[in-house]
DNA sequence: TAAGTTTGTGCGAAGTACAAACATACTGCC
DNA sequence: GGCAGTATGTTTGTACTTCGCACAAACTTA
């Protein structure tokens, strides 16, 4: 039997940029799973699991995966040597009667995450046990628009003084910064309001001087995997994380992972385009997302409507005003809810998450604002029988859930834990 | 060691509509890699080597795969004893010597698979073997506002006709059907231009019918399937498929994956909004994009424009006439390609997939209406350093793509291949 | 003819998950 | 107190899969 080299119905014409894929190189990656990877990826999730669902005996966590009691144990002893995880004091079993369970967690002397947060103009650091628990706080201010050495300078010593109050070496160090982030590479490509920060190898620099795994992303995605750490995303297999403030970004939780997209650039909402021919953003187009629901808008529309102190006005500080009464505070919040609203609609449409969690600004204001756009979203989407849409927020302890989350970018590496 | 129940430090407040996590029950699913599914993962994946490169030998596959060339021969030759796959005729080696190599590829007596390509109004079925080719092709017209039962009628006998040419029982039986589709339950929920069709179990009727597999997912995602099984999406790992017609849809291929979203409702793109109080949609919300960027538009706007004929224009004769020199004609394909941009645009900020397909009336204006197209999103797009973003036609033999992609439907159910 | 190269196939080793059986530790009942 | 019942965690042997090594087969080049 004879065969053609390549079938001759491969249809399709080529617009001239398209990339031929891979030319005279004879072919497209496969990968077949190892034995190896497979214990690699089945002690991921029985970790992931143990996240999700808080302490839990062998036998709880073999029903939980649907395995052999034996199966855990094999994936567990060796965590509990190495130090990993510990086991918990027997809890009695119940009226049955049967031989105690010994519940099994992360040990609170293993190593801890190194966690920086980078914002415009600021630093923040911290330690994060595996459990979750944040110690050793740090922080310090930088000029957005200095030197690179001097920044470079001020983090390290930042960063030098959190580590150093760990007693063992940490697992690694995550990064969440502000900004567009190339996650493959580790580099900071362009931070709005923070020239300084243009064009970094953060990752490759850190990781020098420390001596330790570095990974950075960009904001939106720490708050993505600090919700599904520690937060309302905990446990969830879908859901999307979305920042409103200054800027407006957004992340995906899809089907168990975080979803980067090429170069970690996925989840860029913010200049998804609503409006055609609509306001001037200041990335040069018209009618971005960002330009209709973040602060600046409301900041804009405040004054136009006539609020005091315009150039003050927050969600959280819009909801306290409906509550007491005012309309044009309603009206405000109304139509900042509906333009939020409009971006997840989107989303929905697009990827059919059905869960999203709120961060920043409209997190502010807490279950009022995240109602508001839940009612909005909920007329706008197509929906389908049986299905139902979260909004939720996650307003408290907004700069503890990126740390969180920067040091579960972490884990995720390292761990080889699809956190 | 005494561990808490739940760790104390769970955040987040819920709106009302969020559902719990599986309570009571004690806990979120995880699933652990079994031995034997991991077994039938790397089968698959040897498939879609094949699918993608082409006849390749057992070495090619194993260098292609990084794994040993055992490895290959344990996985192909049941393949080959079942009679899936055969061995073709030696390939002479090249100057450097050594023993020719056998190619391996799909069967051509294997067992074929039948797919169905639903539109309003019109059925067309045939049969599609391993390797694309397409046979017994048959056709039907549907009264879109007749009966359920007169319309299965129809469709049953326009499938035996195109089963009964096979000489084995196929694989099973893909369906690609217009409309809202819920793939999961093999559901048609709602097709605008076709009531019939609404609320029909058609998986479970023709699966009882037939006694055979039977799949069902909506039309974007056959052609996207289509695609990347002998399209422009062939060996790529990350793609869009965009069709433009009456409607406007959508899918996508992430990491290697077809993504459906939760109960396959994902990529509903033409209701995504890009103009907020634009134009009302036939949704009954306003400025979907599909109001601006499909084929009613298009009419309108050249009746307002005083375009000959309006109420037949397509993007292939606006293609026609701007090579004929038409000044209108150039104007409104600009505006037409700058509309579907806004669209594309608006999913490269968020899944950054860098590489689309487009089908149905774009697709008709061919590489010049694609180029069209690359070129405002490329302006629109946030760039980042190195990347490139392809637009690429799949207009030749439309309805062939979408019936492959039925086909191809079946296989990644069946197979377990994740095509 | 000899050396070199590549393909495809046995065979044993290593790693992983599973099933059955067993020791352990508790409840409940007599 | 003794015994049955129940659940947990471990031991042991089995099955499956991939990998490395060795080797025969088939071809090219010198």
């Amino acid at each position: 039997m004879k065969f053609e080299k390549q079938p001759s119905y491969s249809l399709g014409q080529r617009s001239p940029s398209n990339k031929e894929i891979l030319p005279g190189e004879g072919g497209v990656n496969v990968t077949l799973v190892s034995q190896s990877t497979l214990g690699e990826i089945n002690r991921g999730r029985v970790l992931q699991a143990l996240y999700d669902n808080g302490p839990k005996s062998r036998a709880e966590l073999a029903r939980l995966a649907g395995v052999n009691r034996t199966t855990i144990t094999g994936i567990v002893q060796p965590m509990i040597e190495e130090g990993l995880l510990v086991e918990g004091d027997a809890v009695p079993s119940d009226f049955k009667g049967g031989k105690p369970a010994r519940p099994i967690y992360f040990n609170p002397e293993a190593p801890m995450l190194g966690a920086v947060l980078l914002l415009p103009g600021r630093i923040q650091t911290c330690l994060v046990t595996l459990s979750g628990e944040i110690s050793a706080l740090s922080k310090a201010d930088f000029d957005p628009h200095g030197e690179q050495d001097v920044f470079l300078q001020i983090l390290k010593d930042t960063l030098s003084a959190t580590l150093s109050q760990a007693h063992r070496a940490p697992f690694g160090i995550g990064i969440a910064s502000a900004g567009m982030i190339d996650s493959d590479n580790g580099v900071i490509l362009a931070v709005n309001l923070a020239p300084v920060l243009a064009g970094l190898p953060l990752v490759d620099i850190l990781q020098e001087h420390f001596a330790l795994p570095v990974v950075i992303d960009h904001h939106p995605r720490a708050l993505l995997v600090g919700d599904r750490w520690f937060g309302p995303g905990r446990g969830q297999q879908t859901f999307a994380a979305i920042y409103t403030g200054e800027v407006l970004g957004g992340a995906f939780y899809i089907d168990g992972r975080v979803y980067r997209g090429l170069a970690g650039s996925g989840g860029e909402l913010g200049h998804t385009v609503v409006q055609i021919d609509g306001e001037l953003c200041n990335c040069g187009k018209h009618g971005c997302w960002e330009t209709v629901a973040a602060l600046p808008w409301l900041r804009r529309e405040a004054g136009r409507l006539g609020l005091a102190n315009p150039e003050s006005v927050t969600c959280a500080r819009l909801v306290k005003e409906v509550a007491e009464g005012s309309e044009a505070a309603d009206d405000l919040l109304d139509h900042y809810a509906r333009n939020v609203a409009f971006g997840i609609l989107n989303l929905q449409q697009t990827l059919s998450l059905n869960s999203y969690v709120l961060h920043g600004d409209i997190a502010g204001g807490g279950g009022v604002a995240a109602e508001r756009v839940r009612s909005h979203v909920e007329r706008l989407v197509r929906k389908r029988p049986n299905q139902e849409i979260s909004i939720t927020v996650n307003g408290i302890g907004e700069g503890h859930t990126a740390l969180r989350g920067a040091a579960g970018l972490v884990l995720s590496s390292h761990l080889k834990l699809v956190i």
